[in-house]
DNA sequence: TTTTCTTGTTGATCTGCATCAAGTAGAATC
DNA sequence: GATTCTACTTGATGCAGATCAACAAGAAAA
């Protein structure tokens, strides 16, 4: 799912799964790659194809005219991505790291999924898990101070994608700084400032600008939930 | 649909029109009514049911537990609230004025829709144009100043509920500036100088705190609008 | 190798909005 | 009527994070 929320509820289930259980045709889906920084789709494309990501990770994200950007989410293995609900794209989609995708063909018949309920009811599930997870990210992004953003966001990362260490728990953190300010809605001087801090206080350590080994997850859960 | 984006792509379809072309019992759903300041449902209840709202303005929030609130959205007639991914509601609502809902009862069976698959599709275009304003929602709440949040959360207003009176588009503003203060990211005093500012500016008019009087709907779109 | 480019870090300063505080006006209650 | 309460507005001040600027280090190009 989408890393968007602090807890993640959602159990991602295969587009494969399900279709396999439907008995569809393997031809209405095909797997493709993407290397780093090429883009999956734009904002304003036609909305052809629904994406699962296999590996790797991508971002989607949308820009204000002079600019200013805001990262919507990054997509991590088991995330559907390119959902719309006027066969339009509104956000533009770019491969953070090397990435494998399925990519879902959209039946030609036009917008419904009426004719396929169990794939219909799967992308709702989706989809309302996604809507949960952006509704936490709201209060991230609206009521939440810089510290609170990143360590919410190490939290999600941690959860998703910690592998224990030692005593330590490590995950490597593909995106640019840029990458993660946009998404917090800060600076990338504040993220970098932030990472620092939290270094600092021994709470994690930065081997390299890209690795994050969380020393004190107890410390940094509790600067990330605040949160009921 | 909830009113959380600049522009709105979404076309309500009542879930009544989608019931009765699958002839669905009439007991599955019966209309109720709220007086403002009324709970709808609260975070942690048994998502047992989905509200249509038919008239009036319901909110939906999410609270840290040290008392900041997030206003995820506010439901405006045509709009559906409570759907979930796993039957637990994930925020509270409650009534803003007087209102009257329809509220569709869950099948026993279960979680899924895959059985009545024209409702499916019918939630799942919701549920991903929702995704789909909170995704413009984000670019309000992470990149956007005090004055464009403002004017944005106006001009959404004004198309959807504005009311053409003179030259002027004139509406009523139901939620308190806490409820709006807590929409966008910011705290009342800085919605009420906003307010104030845009008055001053002579683009707006507030015969009361509570209705809106767009002058000059150009002006206020450009202040919103320098998103792409 | 050196040069250039890109990305990230750190410091100094500025500013938009929050916070703190006081005042106003309409609605509800007595 | 007076009183209280609540919601809103306005002013003064402070600060978190933005902005401006310099620097560092690895990667790519020359």
């Amino acid at each position: 799912m989408y890393v968007t929320s602090p807890v993640s509820y959602f159990e991602p289930v295969s587009i494969d799964d399900v279709m396999h259980q439907h008995e569809l045709e393997p031809a209405v889906y095909h797997t493709s790659t993407a290397e780093a920084g090429q883009p999956l789709f734009c904002e304003g494309d036609d909305a052809d194809f629904v994406y699962e990501v296999l590996e790797g990770v991508v971002r989607t994200s949308k820009l204000l005219c002079d600019g200013r950007r805001q990262v919507l989410a990054f997509g991590y293995p088991g995330d559907i991505i390119g959902l719309s609900h006027d066969q339009i794209y509104h956000s533009d989609c770019d491969a953070v790291s090397d990435t494998k995708v399925r990519v879902y063909h959209k039946n030609a018949s036009g917008t419904s999924f009426a004719d396929e309920p169990q794939l219909c009811d799967q992308f709702l599930r989706h989809a309302t898990a996604e809507v949960h997870d952006m509704q936490e990210h709201f209060l991230m992004l609206g009521r939440k101070s810089a510290v609170e953003k990143v360590a919410s966001f190490l939290v999600v990362l941690l959860d998703r994608v910690g592998e224990n260490n030692d005593c330590k728990s490590c995950f490597s953190l593909p995106m640019s700084r840029s990458d993660i300010a946009d998404f917090l809605g800060l600076t990338i001087e504040t993220v970098s400032r932030t990472f620092t801090k939290l270094r600092k206080d021994k709470i994690i350590e930065l081997p390299n600008p890209h690795r994050v080994c969380v020393c004190k997850s107890a410390k940094l859960r509790a600067l990330a939930e605040r949160s009921s």
